[in-house]
Parts: C-alpha cells; structure tokens; sequence
DNA sequence: ACTCCATGTTGACGCTGTCAACACTCCCGT
DNA sequence: ACGGGAGTGTTGACAGCGTCAACATGGAGT
C-alpha cells in the first residue's frame, strides 16, 4: 500500500541506528530499564516493531550500543572536569572522579546499564573470555577508553610526584574500583547516609578519595 | 480432580515459600538470572506455575527473598574467615575481603542480584527513600547485617589502633566500596586483567586492600 | 527503464508475568 | 462428628514482550 498523503514521513527513515539509541537512551533515562522495549523504541523512532532488527541483531546489541553511547559520554564528562581542574595532579584527579559521581547521579539507569546491563538481558560482557574476544568488542573499547583516560591521569600524577611509582594500571583500578564501587551502594541507596542529595554524595566522595590519596601517596 | 494414585505428592506442599527461594537460587547458579522464570520456579519446586503468588506477591518479591538470603550468606562467610583469622585487626580484615571476593567469584548472578537485581525487574531497593522504609524491609535489613560486620571489624581495628580514629561507619563505607566495586568490575571482566582466575582476583583484592590501610592507617 | 538489495511492515508464534475462578485440605468451633 | 472457612494449589485466560518469516517499498547502479 501506498504511505498516506497525510503521512509526511519517508518510507526510509535515513538514521534509524541512531535514533534507536537515541530513543532508548530517552527511555531509560525517563522510566528505566525495565521501560526500554524494543517497540517502545520502534514506536518512539516512528517505525514499525521490528525494524530496528535490520540495525540490531537482537535487544542486547541495541542495549550495548546504548551503554557504549554512555562510556563515550561519561569519558567525556571525566576530560572536561580534568581539563577545567588546572594543572596540580591531585585536583585534577578530585574534578575527575566528582564528575564521575556526576554523572552516575545524573544518569542512574544509563550508569547501571553500562555496569550492571549485562546481566539483566543475557551478558553484555562475557565473564570468561578476555575483553578482546568480546561479543561487543565497541562496547568494551568505549568502557576501555573511559578507563585509560584515569590512567593517563595516574601516570601524570607519578611524573609529578602526587602518587607513588607503581604500575599506573593497577592504581587506576584501586581508584575506579572504589568510585564505581562507591557509585553502585549509592545507587541502590546502601551507603547509609540518610539524604541521598547530591551535595552529600560529593562530600563521600572526597572522603573516600581523601583515603585512597593517603593510600597512594608517595609517603 | 482427586489426585491421582500413582502421583505421591501431597496437595500441600508444607513449604512452598522455602522451596521457591532454594529454587530460585538453583536456577540462578545454574544459568543466570534471565533463567528465572516464575514458571520455571514452580516446576522446580513441583508446583504449578501461579502458585508462588500464594506466597510472594510478585516475581520481584521472590528475587528480594533470594538476594535477602544471598546477604545472609556473605555475611556469615564473613564472620567465619574473620574468626578464623585470629585476632590481629588488619589480618582480620584482609580474611574478610579475601572472603567477600570468594562469595562473589563463587556466587557471580546471586551476587550481582544482591547488588543489580533491583535494576532488572524494577527496583528492589528504593533510591528515592530512606531504607527503613524500603519495600522489602527484611532485604534491607539483611544488607545492613551484613554492612555491620564490616563496621563492627573496623571498631575493633580502631580500639587496637590499627586505623584512624574516625567514624567506623565511613571507613567501613570506603573499604566496602572498594571492595565491591572491584568485585564489580571483575565480575563485567573489567579489571583489565587477562586471566580473570581466582588466583589472581585475590592478588588485586590484595593490592587494593593493601592501599586501603595505607589510606586509612594510623600514620 | 529495469533490477537488486537495503530497509521498513505485517502477521504470527511462543514465552512470560499476572489475575480470576475453581478445587482441595486442614483446622476450628459447634 | 461435622460443617465451614481460610489457606493453599490448579487451570484458563490475557496482554505484552522478543523474535522470525513473508511481503512491500524505494533508491542506487546498470
């Protein structure tokens, strides 16, 4: 049948890729997770139920598209607080994580996506095969590029002095770990501090950083 | 219908709540959460399929119950590796970590339900809320359980001048924080270490327990 | 102008969570 | 002893979901 005359829309959409992620980013932003349906994001793309299936192999693949949106963002975020921190390694270090907490408080559904994801729809990651081999190898170079960003930064801080010489690889993991870590109990309302406002979460952050730089330090 | 001769099964089952938990636990080791089904729950427990609604109102209650009796779990694998440990604080500490790894190496889905599941199926805890008034009080109460282990070690770590004098509360924060967030990330294979073996999660718990109690020691 | 193929649509299927209506059994008051 | 709830388990049904096969469309290249 012929489109309607009514119907100003191309047959062809002519990005659907992104607008799917885009949709389903809007739509876990707006009702989580558990809103984000694939006619949900047909629909609010303006196509039928399944042509996103000419884009994506499957939900998962469109959700890792999503999360790998997120890790470009959220590597993003994480430059620009480092670059707006001046030049001293420990404060660039401090605007970096905040703004990793920023982020995590601004976008909880898309953060547990790109952390937790893989287990709501079937693995997004796959727990036995090293990152290389991995079923969305875009994904894990996006998460990758997230994380080499904190280690350029833990490599400048030893050249400075601010942190003890060690392998920058491991020290960013202490680092991320405890801000992720941090990030996920906060999430899910498990850090014990009654308000759960933001102000309070940058304060627990810059305790918990307080402490690994204590840990870290050349001393 | 009377129940057949041959079907030796009572009509009540004497314990369905029970027997749905440990079924959802089995299913859940066995092939992940996407794998627990309601309907494979019953069939497990040898029921039909809308009889677990007689005693959880929802698929998300059954899930609050497994990861409630997921906290129980970790927590008593806690307390024995620390009473195991012997009594010098630090040591004490690292057999707890060093235990709370293990669970979450050897528990990877109940792990990261305890943690994640609240995201899947809808929110198991309420981030907009205050946990006492969670709605699953009990799970709350169970991860809080297990949270004061940790604080209660860092009491006495305290009392034997092992750490800094300072709110156990937030130093158990950090340490936790740490500790899951790397379980996290080692759980989405993440860490940025090929082998992904035990051996060597326990090195990098290690290592990040190691900086820790640099951060927070007495220094 | 014709054809090919990427892209979008429709219909259908099985699986899921959930509910309403019904069946069975045990226990309690008479 | 017995009759009736209340608690528990069963069956049938429904809507929503992911997914696939079959078909429609239209632009790009010959």
């Amino acid at each position: 049948m012929t489109v309607a005359a009514t119907d100003s829309r191309p047959y062809h959409h002519g990005d659907l890729h992104n607008a799917c992620v885009r949709a389903a980013l809007e739509l876990l932003e707006a009702e989580g997770l558990e809103a984000v349906t694939l006619r949900g994001v047909a629909e609010r793309a303006g196509v039928s139920r399944s042509a996103p299936y000419r884009h994506f192999s499957d939900k998962r693949a469109l959700l890792a598209a999503a999360a790998e949106q997120g890790f470009r963002l959220l590597a993003k975020a994480i430059q620009r607080a480092n670059q707006a921190a001046g030049t001293d390694p420990a404060d660039r270090l401090r605007a970096g994580c905040r703004a990793y907490a920023r982020f995590g408080a601004t976008h909880p559904c898309l953060y547990r996506l790109m952390f937790a994801g893989d287990f709501c729809e079937g693995p997004l990651f796959d727990a036995e095969k090293p990152p290389e081999e991995s079923e969305f190898p875009s994904l894990a170079a996006a998460g990758d590029a997230a994380y080499d960003v904190l280690i350029g930064e833990l490599t400048d801080a030893q050249a400075a002095g601010a942190v003890r010489q060690r392998d920058p690889k491991s020290q960013a993991l202490v680092v991320w770990a405890a801000i992720h870590g941090l990030m996920s109990l906060y999430l899910d309302n498990r850090t014990g501090y009654a308000g759960h406002e933001t102000a309070e979460l940058e304060t627990v952050v810059e305790g918990v950083l307080q402490t690994l730089l204590e840990g870290l330090g050349a001393g």
